[in-house]
DNA sequence: CGCGTTTACGTCGTTCGTAACGATA
DNA sequence: TATCGTTACGAACGACGTAAACGCG
């Protein structure tokens, strides 16, 4: 049994046991699968794959089983790769981070810039999923990262991290009545407008509609969409009044008045999911690093490497956070004091405990 | 990276970093490890190990993780051999049993007796431990299945499985005053005699201690031991009155009366502990089995090796299973139909999900 | 007849063991 | 001087890729 074997095997089932295809992803040639795969099932005993003819049909049920352990196997030998990359300070590699639109659009650019400033090598890929799909794809291993936001409840299936708190605001039409008030509408002076707001509201259990039911008010949404540049056409156009996340209106939105939204529509949180059992770089880190300045970086790798979870601080206001921002440029260089080795043959001496 | 690489690393770190020694465990030569851990450090890009001229020195700190992750590529590697083990059915193996004293002597030989019946060329190895060392030692892989009891406390740091409860019994001389008594005698009857008992009622946690603490009275030892027929031994001399495990007591004993002991000392469960993360073989299932009948044997490998931890029986009395047992036969054969796939090559055919 | 798998074969790289060398206590 | 790690070398094995054969739709 060898590395390169089990490999094989994991890329045979997800290539939906197209040898040819598998082979052309892990760059190898179909014949040398093939043989590696027999040689494999001979070592074993059995049969990995039910076969009809000369074309594979299915897994076995054992062939399952081994593919599972296959897979963990891989994991942690990934483990070993990532872990050496970071060791030796490799500054190339690639970041993956499952999001939603929202965070994607006005969260994430200045901390992926300030990452690609720290390590330009580094290609980012940022994977917009909808609500429910961003943990499970952490937890299938497709992204290193996933931002998250919820009201209240703390995410599960990884290492969870609160990177900040906010709050959404009421967004009108300059020429709209309630564009007129000085402060916060109350949830009444609210409910008798038609609004505008996330697709994510539609849900039974969204807390803007757990918070218009406590009230004892109905919510009446015009329209919603994924997207707060769509919401905020949308109430340009008059269809409604917006509700959406602070961090999506900016400057630019003159034409429009915000409004702190009413006490009773709770804060939400801003969560970065790590995924647990997996070595991750240290850019991955840097990212979440850049997203909440105020956790200490070595906090934020001993929650991760070490089982300890610590206890976090309560996460500041994004609002705050803008102001915050300027003054996280100099932490980063604090936090460089980190030894790395040179690659060098004759550089590799020195490197103690 | 290989898996050979990998367990050579394994090898040397368990040896003492001395890599003839470990050399001789992994049945290859000396230079071979030297070359391949040399291969890897290149391919890692630094030491895993500092060196003092041409010795290793110690494991530098990244030589550390990427030692534990090696354990874990290769236990995990080691999951897929014994799958493969139990799928093609091969009865060969060794199986490691950690355990007290007691169990061993007392509860384990008909048990491993029956194991050696269905599997004779399993090789047993029975591995008596003090108390607190056996979860470690499961835990540290050392063995495949450990038994332990406890009264009260589920122990942890496995799949824990209940197998029977049990409780003390009180062995006087026959001449002794005690020995006259029809039923249990109180706890304050049984303080006013010095006992001798197992050397864990030593220690300030122990059952018999809290339940005399309990009871108010003092609690005097004359002596202890590890071993049950010590225990006896030093009943027979008049030392003391004995406090022990009902296991222990057998037809063989007539010259002592044995008492149930004072309802105030709480009855004991006796647990198989198995651990997690690691695929067991068929018969270590079936050790488990054979000691505690009543379990179903498809339960039994579920909680194995998915995660589900069923809800187990309230486990039946030692002095209930002692009747039981001839019957356990029976079931034994109606357990054994499920399909073994033979070994050679044209049989493997057939082998679906 | 095209697609995908298997078989056959030649080449290359790697591993392994033996033997000699070097350093250290 | 004994012990342990490294280097050197030759033999054998194994992996890989090319090319051809085989089944199946």
């Amino acid at each position: 049994m060898t590395l390169t074997q089990l490999r094989y095997l994991v890329a045979i089932a997800d290539s939906g046991l197209n040898i040819t295809l598998a082979a052309g992803r892990v760059h190898a040639t179909q014949p040398g699968l093939s043989k590696q795969i027999k040689r494999l099932e001979e070592e074993l005993g059995f049969l990995l794959f039910a076969r009809r003819g000369r074309s594979l049909q299915a897994l076995t049920a054992a062939g399952a089983q081994v593919l599972g352990y296959a897979r963990r196997v891989l994991n942690e030998a990934g483990n070993i790769r990532t872990l050496a990359a970071n060791q030796r300070g490799d500054r190339r590699g690639r970041l993956t981070v499952v999001t939603t639109h929202t965070q994607a659009r006005h969260v994430l650019p200045h901390a992926i810039a300030a990452i690609k400033r720290e390590f330009p090598e580094v290609t980012v890929h940022l994977h917009p999923a909808d609500e429910g799909d961003i943990l499970p794809q952490l937890a299938g291993g497709d992204a290193d990262v996933a931002i998250i936001s919820s009201s209240g409840a703390v995410p599960e299936g990884g290492i969870v991290v609160p990177l900040f708190r906010w709050s959404r605001v009421v967004l009108a039409p300059r020429a709209h009545q309630l564009a007129l008030k000085k402060s916060a509408p109350s949830m009444r002076e609210l409910s008798v407008h038609p609004l505008v707001s996330y697709a994510s509201s539609q849900r039974p259990g969204s807390s803007l509609r757990r918070a218009f039911a406590q009230a004892g008010l109905d919510l009446r949404l015009a329209m919603t969409a994924i997207d707060a540049d769509l919401i905020k056409t949308y109430v340009r156009e008059g269809v409604g009044i917006g509700v959406l996340a602070e961090m999506a209106v900016n400057g630019e939105d003159s034409d429009l008045r915000a409004l702190p939204a009413p006490d009773a529509l709770p804060e939400c949180i801003t969560w970065a999911v790590l995924p647990r059992e997996r070595v991750l770089r240290d850019y991955a880190l840097a990212l979440v690093h850049a997203l909440a300045p105020q956790l200490d970086r070595h906090d934020l790798r001993r929650a991760v490497s070490g089982n300890a979870q610590p206890q976090w601080p309560n996460p500041p206001h994004w609002s705050n956070m803008q102001r915050l921002r300027p003054a996280s440029q100099a932490d980063r260089a604090a936090c460089e004091g980190e030894t790395r080795m040179p690659i060098g043959k004759s550089a590799m001496e020195g490197c103690l405990v």
